[in-house]
Order: C-alpha cells, then structure tokens, then sequence
DNA sequence: CACAATAGGTTGCCTTGGCAACTATTATAT
DNA sequence: ATATAATAGTTGCCAAGGCAACCTATTGTG
C-alpha cells in the first residue's frame, strides 16, 4: 500500500518532463538546430495548421499570453514566423511560417517521430491510455483543488 | 489505434506538470507563504533529513548545480535556510533548516498533503503503480536515446 | 611528491514562465 | 451613443533552468 504522502506526484512528472525537454534539447543540437521544445511546439503546430492567432497557439501549447508572445518574438527573430496583421480584428496577429521555418520542420521532423516513437519503447497502446487517462485526471484534480 | 504521431507525450507531461505548479503557488498563496514549487521541495526535503550538501538537493530535486544553488540562495536570503562550511571537505555545504524555516514547514505540511491527497482523487492505488511504472519508463528511454 | 582528474559550487548569458499592470481594439449593455 | 466589459497582446520584474566557463578543494596515479 502506498500512502498518499508517499505519493509525489509532482516529483515524477517534473522528473519526465525535464528528462523529456533535455532529451529535445539534444536531439536540436545533434541535427545542428537552433530552436528549443518549446519553439518547436510552436513550428509544429504552426506547419499543420498555419495562420494561428497567439492565443490560439498558447492554448494548443498550454502557454500564458506573456510567455507565447516572447516565444514567438524569439522564432521571429530567427526569421523562421512572422507576424501578419489581422485585417478583421486589428487586435490579432497570426503568425506564420517563413519558407525557412517550414524548411526546419521539415528537417527535424523525421528525428523527432523517431524519438516520439523511442520515448515508448517497451510500453504499450494499452499503456498509452492509461497514461493519458491519469495524466489527464491529475490536471484536472489540480484545477479542480480548492 | 493511437498512431505513434499522436503521442504527443511531451505535451501530457507538460501540461500536468505545470498545472501542479499553478496549484502549488495558489495554495502557498493562500497560506500567505512567501516560497515557490521550487523552494518547497528543498524545505521539504531538509525537515526530513537535515543538512544535505547541495549536490544531494540537487539529486533528489533533479536539478542541475546551477539552478540548486540559485535556489538555496533564494531560501537563504528569506532565512529559511543556511549554509554552514563542512568541516571534512571544505568543498562542500550543509545546508540546513533554520527555526524560521522549520515553522515554515510545519504550517504548509498539512495543506500540502491535502492537496496531494486531493491530486489523486479518483485514480486508485494500482493507478499509482502504473502511472509511476510508465512515467519511470518514459524517464528510462529518454535517457536512453541515442 | 607532482600533476592530472574529479568533485562541489558559482557566475554569466540566455530562454521560459510566473504575476501584475498596461495599451489598444472589439463587443455588450444601458 | 456612450460607458463598460472583454479580448489580444506587450512590458517589467523576478525565479527557474539550460549551457559553458570558471574556481577551489580533494583524490588518484605515475
């Protein structure tokens, strides 16, 4: 039987989620890229689905409006987004990918399924329900807390 | 069939990892406790075993030398902390919990093992086990990866 | 013994990421 | 029609957390 205070939840997740981003952090390096996790979250996201607003990519990335916006401000800067104006509501940008932005994705996504695919190794379909119903659980118990 | 491209487990981990952050600075916040998610773990970790060298925070906080030192500046600069020189290997700190910092412990535990209780609302013990079997595993072929 | 390697910590420079406060635009309500 | 609220994004200040370079103390080896 595992206690409750035994159970530190915080602790795993902080430890596979920090293993995970150095992991991505080696693998951009490896490929001789300058983009961290984070600023592929954004490029990915940005390649299936061009022409996302900033909020809208802070909520597929999970990311407060302060953070996407600096995010952004850094793959502008390498020229690999741009901000668009949006005609309709002048309060928007969407944010797109330059020629050489796609160019990165590109380059980097056949190592990124691969490592997508490694990171499950030895686990299953089965498995990866399971995870994601109690991660999901746990998120919400976190909101839910009062 | 969840395909292997759909397995954005980063994002899980991510998510749920942040979102246990969020929950913990709300509930210091709430317990007018002047310390982040970050500090507590060092806090917690000395009321159990006091005076670890900073090498030994950093391992069972996984975190690298830099950021462990930042962080027990940041406790001793609120005095709930404090380095005292090791007389054996002048290379190395104790670090331990001051009276001040004691106290502080002592008046978050309760609301902290609440909210841990609460993390893992609706999810059984055999979830632990699989949760912390898959989240290890992940950890492992992060590791791994070549 | 001397010199190299290792271990324990720190500093600098950068990105991410909290919060709060701010501007500007658009939507809603009276 | 005008006040108010909500939405989109930015800026400042700080903590956390990468990496590399650095210092000093300790340990290992020829």
């Amino acid at each position: 039987m595992v206690t409750t205070s035994k159970k530190k939840v915080g602790i795993l997740l902080e430890q596979a989620n920090r293993n995970s981003k150095l992991t991505f952090i080696r693998v951009f390096k490896k490929l001789e890229v300058d983009i961290t996790p984070e600023q592929w979250i954004i490029l990915d996201a940005l390649y299936s689905e061009n022409e996302l607003t900033q909020t809208q990519l802070g909520d597929i990335a999970y990311k407060n409006k302060p953070t996407i916006s600096r995010i952004i401000d850094n793959t502008c800067h390498k020229n690999y987004t741009k901000r668009k104006t949006c005609a309709g509501d002048r309060r928007k940008f969407r944010i797109h990918l330059t020629a050489k932005g796609k160019k990165l994705v590109e380059k980097c996504t056949p190592e990124i399924n691969k490592l997508r695919n490694y990171s499950w190794n030895g686990l299953s379909s089965a498995d990866y329900m399971e995870f994601k119903r109690i991660t999901e659980r746990i998120f919400e118990n976190f909101t839910d807390y009062k």
